[in-house]
DNA sequence: GACGCGTGGAT
DNA sequence: TATCCAAGCGT
């Protein structure tokens, strides 16, 4: 429901002050053009996802390089895809990705829908995603709420209820922002502000084009909005995870569909639990790197022990798995876990070729 | 609605 | 150094 006045207000400040400071982002359309390609837009807010614009950038160009139309995608084989994500996090999106391409190419004659209600139905492609791709890659009218436009509006009319419990709130003022017209600059303008002037920490507020719109700089402490409950603390974990080498080559292992780094390849590891002593995945002469690896997850962190050593050429361990080998250890596609882990092994073997 | 799910940069 | 945070989604 949208009403007129401030609300057209709003959404004229924002827009005005868009078509001059609008980012220049690769998956953007030049400023004037409606050349949008879907494809482009999916793949880029597929990646944004919980992700910022920096890291994304190396991974969209190697995307569009490598795979240029959604048919293209979906014709990818399943560990390559996983492997050009590796580094990039929250591997489901890539695992989604996937399924999401060759959905649109099997079910969908290879052309994205053009409503919410069908994207929404693709596979990782939630709310914000289907109105984002909607607004932005098919000029619909959609409210794009992401933790962006969350902020701004939490600030524009000082919701003081906190998150999450404010959303329903705060999804209603931004349909009332929202503008018929140019739905879909009007949500990259409303990122772009959150991105770099109604920022979640120190708001520049003083060179805000929404200054005169906003009830929270009226207040003592703008950045204050949106308000959020406590977080939990948190839990700190060990694991172990084995370099079994042989011949110039190491086992790797391919972690299950579901759960934490799913469907990536990975050293061969111990569930992340307590056990203090778990059993090696063959029998061996072990060596453990003195400084444990240190990663943190969003929900725990983890120190990860690991050990190394040689088998013979007859020897392999159970299960399945491949010997991948050592030169190319960086083609594998090894989550940044396992890739620190890689190099401490490497930097072992250094310092031991030195003594 | 809560929880699980990565990573790296900024403060 | 520790914490916060980033264009969320699926279960």
């Amino acid at each position: 429901m949208r009403v007129e006045g401030r609300a057209t207000k709003i959404a004229s400040d924002l827009l005005a002050h868009y078509d001059v400071h609008a980012r220049r982002l690769p998956w953007r359309a030049p400023p004037g053009s409606n050349a949008a390609d879907p494809y482009r837009v999916w793949l880029s807010e597929v990646m944004l996802q919980q992700t910022t614009v920096a890291a994304v950038g190396p991974y969209y160009a190697k995307f569009l390089a490598r795979w240029p139309t959604v048919q293209d995608l979906a014709a990818s084989e399943d560990a390559d895809l996983m492997a050009a994500w590796a580094g990039l996090g929250y591997y489901a999106r890539a695992r989604n990705l996937l399924a999401c391409a060759r959905a649109v190419a099997r079910d969908h004659g290879g052309v994205f829908p053009d409503t919410e209600d069908g994207l929404r139905s693709l596979p990782g492609v939630g709310a914000y995603t289907a109105a984002a791709v909607a607004a932005i890659a098919f000029g619909q009218r959609a409210v794009v709420v992401d933790a962006n436009v969350e902020r701004v509006v939490a600030r524009l009319f000082a919701i003081a209820t906190p998150l999450p419990a404010a959303r329903p709130a705060i999804r209603a003022a931004a349909d009332s922002i929202t503008p018929d017209a140019r739905a879909g600059d009007f949500a990259q303008a409303m990122m772009d502000l959150g991105a770099t002037i109604c920022t979640a920490r120190n708001p520049a507020c003083g060179i805000c084009p929404l200054r005169e719109d906003c009830a929270a700089v009226l207040t003592a402490d703008p950045a204050a909005y949106p308000v959020k409950a406590a977080k939990k603390v948190r839990p700190h974990r060990t694991g172990h995870g084995w370099w079994i080498e042989r011949d110039g080559h190491v086992w790797l292992v391919r972690r299950p569909d579901k759960g934490l780094l799913g469907g990536m390849r990975a050293l061969p590891s111990s569930d992340w639990g307590d056990a203090p002593d778990p059993t090696p995945p063959i029998a061996a002469r072990w060596t453990t790197i003195e400084t444990d690896v240190a990663h943190v997850f969003t929900h725990f962190s983890l120190a990860l022990r690991v050990h190394h050593a040689h088998v013979e050429a007859n020897e392999t361990p159970e299960g399945a798995g491949e010997w991948w080998p050592i030169d190319r250890i960086g083609e594998a596609g090894l989550p940044t876990l396992f890739a620190r882990a890689a190099d401490a092994v490497r930097k072992e073997r250094q310092a031991d070729a030195r003594n």
